[in-house]
DNA sequence: GAAAAAAACTACTGGTCAGTAGATGTGAAT
DNA sequence: ATTCACATCTACTGACCAGTAGTTTTTTTC
């Protein structure tokens, strides 16, 4: 049950272990028929068990969409302020790296990516907000990467730092277009990511 | 009912009255609660009236999902074609207005492009696929004028005229943060608009 | 290996909702 | 006024589904 972090043991990694499938699954299919449409039973079938058993790891339906969506933002958030810990040659360098980051976290994450973006709005006003919350944390700290990337010369400077905000939404884009089994390669959308990230930031 | 096209008269044009405040409110709701959580009774109190009406204008459910999907693709690939065939001084500057154009319809139209966008999976075969190929349409035909412009040396000559799908995706992102509410004026987010995808396409 | 504890299941409920059958109202035509 | 045609409503059905009570199976403990 996300949220409890308890000592590990073989016992908690187990429950961690079905807990996880539940949320796999359960992402896959909300992605494929929308959230509202699915139901728990169905969850349940593709996983090989009966429904009281979701019961007994999550408190009810809406919580395994939060856990979803938990991680449809944060780990896009945590490598991003990963790779800004890390040391860069330039904030143009740093940009570029952020970007490959999370667009391949997006790639690697697609269909939680779109149920959050999708569903978000069916989680409890609390579970909302929260995730509202990590966001805006992520847009914030792209803004402020571009406004210091301004102010050093590296990009155009009739640069808005509000350009962090279409950023996110190139990397938002992608799920709705990308597929594993298209043309394009996940390489080659993540180079061109990054090609249009910095083109959006003026830095060339 | 769409697709529908009969000689105009008195009688026909309350039955497109009628139809069209359906699917106008219909809208408004689904994109408030989602398609599949906003039952045909809500639609129904919301007008002042009962859900067999709404059954004497819409075969069922989904055809109001489609007609709302069909205003939130068509307008904008009709203004782009509109558009596309008016004079203009060259390409960047065409592009710049196209863009501009369909921004203005984006921002407008906000509650069908996100239901459209949303919730097309719950079309029908037949319906998904149509509105697929018009999205299809728009997208090539920005990729065309892209492709155009580098030929004319106005873009630089590394753009892919893949950009025309990242463009896209700045378009039908507007309305994921963008509220006439908000502090930001139609006018300025059409303004950002246009200069980032004049960026995108490398336009200066 | 028996008893206790934990995990998962069977079988149900109460509520919801798309869609429909048939009644009722309303205005136009005779 | 009576009939007809049409628009809209009342009242219902059958299916579905989130969530639960209580039983059975499996595992752990002694």
């Amino acid at each position: 049950m996300p949220g409890k972090a308890s000592k590990p043991s073989i016992k908690n990694e187990f429950t961690a272990f079905k807990t996880n499938r539940i949320v796999e699954v359960a992402s896959h299919l909300f992605y494929e028929r929308g959230y509202s449409s699915c139901t728990l039973d169905h969850v349940a079938e593709r996983l090989g068990v009966t429904k009281p058993f979701l019961y007994s790891y999550f408190k009810n339906k809406e919580a395994i969409l939060a856990a979803i969506c938990e991680v449809g933002i944060s780990e896009s958030l945590s490598v991003l302020e990963r790779t800004l810990a890390g040391e860069h040659a330039d904030h143009r360098a740093l940009l570029a790296e952020v970007v490959r980051q999370v667009g391949r976290i997006v790639i690697d994450r697609q269909e939680y990516v779109v149920v959050y973006q999708r569903e978000m709005k069916h989680l409890s006003a609390k579970d909302h907000e929260r995730i509202l919350r990590l966001r805006h944390s992520f847009d914030h700290q792209i803004a402020e990467l571009i406004r210091e990337g301004v102010e050093a010369g590296e990009f155009r400077e009739d640069t808005d730092s509000f350009v962090a905000v279409w950023i996110g939404g190139l990397i938002s884009w992608i799920p709705t277009w990308y597929s594993p089994q298209g043309q394009k390669s996940a390489a080659d959308v993540i180079d061109q990511l990054v090609d249009a990230a910095m083109r959006l930031a003026g830095a060339e």
